[in-house]
DNA sequence: CAGTATCCGGGCGGATACTG
DNA sequence: CAGTATCCGCCCGGATACTG
């Protein structure tokens, strides 16, 4: 049996599939802090909107985010995340664990 | 503050810059059982050897992996997870969770 | 066996302009 | 405001051939 087809490794691959990409993890970051509309993301995160059009695409048929549209004028669109979604910060937190354990950002280079 | 900025959001980009790509996880999640030899990790996951080559010198380089040469004839390399590759295993096992919670691999698959 | 060297096509992601 | 429509450069990743 090949690892490549081992469970584990699948779930990898999808997850790889549904949040692979350049903006997917920033998007869902992003949005633990709260729904938000298309521009905001799109503001804080420095995206263009068709990266950020087909993200969100890709994310919501994935289940991972909602879109809701506020049909005052102008009209305006909120992205929230699902519980599938927001589950997802378990991993997030792990990454940052890792990343607090690891790596090092600040000048101080102390390496080791 | 843009998010983006966000120290936890900072360690996902530089996480994503790590192990981003088509195969990095893949590679890492074969190595979490036990060094293996160029070939082998290439037959495994069917990956070209230009492909596997750049990953696994980008993973060493981050110090994800290390590389031994056995001087014996026939050559052969062996990689292997440093501690920080192999403690990435946490946050893979908690992709793995999250995996069997939200995704279904529809077949019958009796998992683990 | 473990790579390097090339060549190449497709797709991702950015920039810009435009629409409802 | 929230996208869509184009166009386009670039780089990722595959295929193949070759080397030590």
């Amino acid at each position: 049996m090949r690892n490549a087809d081992h469970p584990c490794a699948r779930f990898i691959r999808q997850i790889i599939d549904i949040f692979g990409g350049k903006w997917s993890f920033a998007i869902i970051c992003e949005l633990h802090t709260g729904p938000k509309r298309f521009n905001e993301i799109r503001n804080d995160l420095g995206i263009s909107t068709k990266s950020l059009s087909d993200v969100l695409k890709n994310l919501e048929a994935n289940g991972i985010v909602t879109r809701t549209v506020h049909s005052a004028a102008p009209i305006t669109v909120e992205y929230a995340l699902t519980e599938k979604g927001s589950d997802f910060e378990e991993v997030f937190i792990k990454m940052s664990e890792w990343g607090m354990k690891w790596l090092h950002q600040s000048s101080s280079e102390e390496m080791r």
